[in-house]
Formats: structure tokens, C-alpha cells, sequence
DNA sequence: CTTGTAAATGTTATATTATTACACAGTGTT
DNA sequence: AACACTGTGTAATAATATAACATTTACAAG
């Protein structure tokens, strides 16, 4: 059985929210929507996103400092993530592919070395901005 | 042939500064270093970082907000990056590796969508560090 | 050689992203 | 009750990055 993490207030509010959205969303963004909620600080904002990184709920995607709901029930624990990003309009999706994480996760450096966590953010035009 | 890119003044002050560095720098500790050159402002130093990266230079460590240089001779533009990074030393190290490189280029996602860039992170402990 | 243009520079101010430091509250042990 | 652990609230500040504007340099086309 995967660990249930019981999100606490702050958590809950801040994982509802971006699992809602389309789209990736910035701190300072959650933090705007929040505010009627009660949560009026920006470290308040960083600790759930922190926590929620940490136990897997979401990801972040470093090349847009933003966060985007985990797509992939199977992932419990944030430390092989891969997306694509399209430059025009921005959109972000998770990408599930069983050969690719068994690719990465196997790779072995020059020296042999492996790694315990990787992320990969794949760049390019989504097929409906393509096609303009 | 290679399109051959004559560095500008504080592009060539700046490239000089990270490729000399062992280890990552941080746009404002390149600013800190580079006062006493005549370069006095943020916005100066990160255009220079721009084109840089713009031209294959130096890469950025998203996930550190970090620039490198490049050390992969035969890589012109920044299109298709990958690195190691020590999560205890913060040691980082780009990855060329050919196989890598062409099972990452040659990726398609589900909808056989193809990706014009990307930028891969691995996360571990170094040698070194692993055997403390 | 002068005109046009793209790239680079310099400067000030400001926006955006993230953390430090401190005080306190809730929950579940032992 | 004493303890440890996690979460919350608040204020201040640090760190990262861009906007806006004025000027200068490099260099090719006419």
C-alpha cells in the first residue's frame, strides 16, 4: 500500500488550486488566489508547494518556475519527472512513458554512475500551435 | 563550418569568468566579480548571459539558476542539454553522451510529437561524496 | 563617406521569486 | 506533563530577473 499523506489546511487549499488549473501556476499567483482563503504570505505559499513537491502532488517545472498538478497516479514520489513544454503558448504536460523513465532511470554516466532522480523538460511547438 | 561568434566586451568579460569557474555561477556572484571591469549592473550581466546561451556558450542549471560552460565541444547551440548534479556538493557535471543524446533528440511523445529541445538534470551523490 | 540597421552598452528603477528569523498552536507519543 | 514533530502566522529581507529609456558601436548597402 503507497503512504496517504492527510494534507493539512494550507496543503489541501494550495493542491486544490493548482490541480484545478490548466496550466502551470507561480507562487506569487496561488498566493493572489489564496488570499481570500486566508493565507496572506508568501512563505506560507512555499511551505505547502515545498511539502507538496516533497510527498509528490506536484511538480515543478524549473524553466517556468511554476507548478503543475502530478498527472501520473503512479507517481508517489516527485524524483523522475518529465514534461513538454510548448514555447508558444506555454502549455505543459506530464509525459508517462513507461520505456522513457525505464531509459533514464537505468542510465549509467561514463563513470557508471547512477542517479537517483532526474528531471527532463522537453521543448517545442504543441501540435495546435504548429499548425498556425 | 561553424558560424564563428566574436564575443563583445562584456560577453567575452563574462564567458571568461564562468568558463575559468570549477563550479556553477550565480548571475549576481557574476556581478559581484566583474564590478571592478566596469560592469555595474544586473540587467548588463544577464544580457550577456542571454547571448550566451542564446549561442551555446554556457547552459543554464535551471534548477540551481546557475550558468556553466560548455563543455562539449561539439555542441554550438544550446538545444539538447543533460547534467549531473551532486545534491550534497553541488558539484555539476555535463553529460555527453552520444546514445543519450540521440534517444532524447529522436523521442516521441504518445502523439508522436517530437521535441526541438531539451534539458535533462540528474540528481545524486557524486562519487566522492557517496563514499563519506 | 554617409546612411541605415542590428547589436551592444549604460543607468535607474522596479518586478518577481524565495528565504530567514521568530513566536506560537495542534497532534500524537511516552 | 514533557517531548518531538509538523504546521501556522507575521514581518522583514534576500536573491533572481526584467522594463523602460537613452546612447553608442559595428558594419554593410547605397
Amino acid at each position: 500500500m503507497e503512504k496517504q499523506h492527510n494534507l493539512s489546511k494550507n496543503q489541501k487549499i494550495i493542491f486544490d488550486l493548482i490541480d484545478k488549473s490548466p496550466e502551470p501556476l507561480k507562487a506569487y499567483s496561488i498566493l493572489f488566489n489564496v488570499q481570500k482563503k486566508g493565507i496572506n504570505a508568501p512563505l506560507q505559499v512555499y511551505r505547502a508547494l515545498d511539502k507538496l513537491v516533497e510527498i509528490g502532488k506536484i511538480h515543478k517545472i524549473e524553466s517556468r518556475n511554476a507548478f503543475i498538478a502530478c498527472q501520473n497516479s503512479s507517481c508517489q514520489i516527485s524524483k523522475a519527472t518529465a514534461f513538454s513544454i510548448c514555447e508558444s503558448c506555454e502549455k505543459v504536460s506530464e509525459i508517462s512513458n513507461t520505456k522513457l523513465s525505464k531509459y533514464l532511470s537505468n542510465f549509467a554516466d561514463e563513470a557508471g554512475m547512477k542517479y537517483s532522480k532526474y528531471n527532463l523538460e522537453f521543448f517545442g511547438l504543441c501540435k495546435k500551435c504548429k499548425s498556425k
